[in-house]
DNA sequence: CGTGAGCGT
């Protein structure tokens, strides 16, 4: 009697939740890296960070010796504000991050006039978005 | 200048 009422019901629940499952199977690629290695040499995404240049070296430059390995969508020299010449390092972005992990291979450890060359991928300019923390009610003399 | 490890006008 009662049993049979039960039966029922999980009988339902279950295969809603079989069509939900089936519907929604959505994960995020770059968290979800549980069998690959967590490891800083992945590509998460097609923007490298180029170091070790010279003081002398531009955009220009740059772009001419990378774009060898695929097409280059950005590329960056890091200029000093105060100054106006170039910090040493530079960002170069790629069509495809497979591009960019050969040429970060590619020319890591190379030299580039005269100075050893430093590759890896670079950390977004932006790092949390509009996320503004406000003082919640205390703003000041809470100290 | 001797600048030199790092992550951006």
């Amino acid at each position: 009697m009662m049993r049979n009422g039960v039966e029922l019901l999980v009988k339902r629940v279950s295969a809603i939740s079989q069509r939900s499952v089936s519907s929604s199977f959505q994960v995020l690629p770059q968290f979800c890296t549980s069998s690959s290695s967590s490891s800083s040499s992945e590509s998460p995404s097609s923007k490298l960070f180029i170091g070790g240049l010279s003081w002398s070296v531009d955009e220009q430059s740059l772009k001419d010796a990378f774009s060898s390995f695929g097409e280059v969508a950005e590329v960056r020299i890091a200029y000093d504000k105060g100054s106006g010449r170039s910090r040493g390092f530079g960002f170069v972005d790629f069509a495809e991050k497979d591009n960019a992990l050969s040429a970060k291979h590619a020319m890591d450890g190379k030299g580039l006039l005269g100075r050893p060359l430093r590759i890896s991928f670079a950390l977004e300019r932006v790092r949390g978005g509009p996320v503004v923390v406000p003082r919640f009610g205390k703003s000041k003399r809470d100290r």
